[in-house]
DNA sequence: ACGACAGTTCGGTGCCCACCGAAGCATCGT
DNA sequence: ACGATGCTTCGGTGGGCACCGAACTGTCGT
């Protein structure tokens, strides 16, 4: 039996801005540095730590040390749908919750969605292994080759090499909750989400984050990728 | 796209003792009153007043007004399904989760499962209308008639009508989320779920709360009541 | 009309905790 | 060996909030 301490002592993990910036931010599957956090979250380094500690403690973070960083994850894809579904509560509601429909939906999430500003579900892990397949990006380091990059500058007309403001990483290995793949997250990612949504190649289902690849982007993933996303 | 303060508001509506163990109450699916609560928490009136503006306020409660009484309910079930979800971090962990597991597991609440400490599901609900049905419970009043009087002593070999200590009502309707339908709660829901588990009539599934109608229960049942739960 | 009761509002008190800066400790690059 | 960097520990400060009791409003029973 829960008792109410617990259930409390849970909800205050998230219960405080700054921690629950951290962990949303940490929704993308990528493994954070503490200082990225802090930045991110707009604290002190020693404020961050802290929060990083409870967050540890409370079982929702792993962390793993590197050197003299320290490397924070979502513990296990529990926490990730935790996190999901308490989000959920400020999505704009589907017509109706439950039964068929939230079966549905959940089915297209699934199949494909964006994750922050890049695609996940299916269809991003398909993209990403077959950009990894035709040789786009390397199969170890998941950096970008120079084939890619051409391939980058033909579909997107920018090119990844030219120097660029922000200190974002051109491509980043984005764990997917649902498939337990990695795919493809960074700036790479997010152009080339934008660049689908923009052709017209994928959709947006209603106004969540489901996805769905239309019959251009079919077709268009198929000539450039040699894909097909059932 | 959730904010951080969004989702560290919703969690602070938890992150309190009391505002939690008053959720948790109240998932039994009953509406309770304010006094009723505030005992139940062990807080001034004053106090609970304060914690149910804010959880109404923040959506997870509603309120019906009704003479000089503040009933107070879930506000629906995706509430209680955020609420179970939570509280499932503490169970000890199912084996594997995700999947089919999953799914299953998921059937199984929705066959039969307690609800704190008298049964739930389809069989909590099954088992509560054949007492209706039967002339053990009043059915608009939900209180025990004569017979079901004799039928508890029959089959507990104690008499609800004896004076008890403390203040929980004999019985009580328990709203149930997944059938949307009303089952036994209350001491005579407690005994009646206590005396089955003894009997080896229903069994739990693993850990959790789920249960399951054993061969033999399935035989008192249909002896006893006239039913048979798929 | 009367007290009894459910609930609310309103100050006042005290605790918890998020935050920072400064100092300390490892690790990395040169 | 050196400073730079990432992180941590440690006081100290301030704000938010959970709590209560007292006084008040509205409803119910007699």
């Amino acid at each position: 039996m829960i008792s109410a301490a617990d259930l409390a002592g849970l909800a205050a993990l998230l219960a405080d801005e700054t921690r629950a910036g951290i962990c949303l931010a940490l929704l993308d599957g990528r493994a954070w540095t503490a200082s990225e956090l802090a930045a991110h979250a707009g604290v002190a380094p020693s404020t961050a730590t802290g929060h990083l500690h409870r967050l540890v403690e409370g079982g929702l973070l792993v962390q793993r040390r590197q050197g003299r960083h320290r490397y924070v994850q979502l513990a296990d894809p529990s926490v990730a749908q935790l996190l999901e579904d308490l989000a959920a509560r400020f999505e704009p509601r589907p017509a109706r919750t439950g039964g068929l429909r939230a079966a549905t939906a959940s089915a297209a999430l699934r199949r494909g969605r964006t994750c922050y500003d890049h695609l996940a579900g299916r269809l991003g892990v398909t993209v990403t292994e077959a950009m990894i397949g035709r040789g786009l990006l390397d199969s170890v380091g998941f950096a970008l080759t120079p084939a890619g990059r051409s391939w980058l500058i033909e579909l997107l007309g920018w090119d990844p090499a030219q120097p660029r403001p922000g200190r974002r990483p051109l491509v980043r290995a984005c764990l997917d909750w649902t498939e337990r793949r990695e795919h493809l997250g960074g700036l790479v990612g997010a152009k080339l989400c934008e660049r689908l949504l923009g052709n017209g190649w994928v959709v947006r289902i209603g106004s969540g984050r489901a996805v769905r690849l239309t019959a251009a982007g079919d077709a268009a993933l198929r000539d450039r990728l040699g894909i097909t996303v059932g």
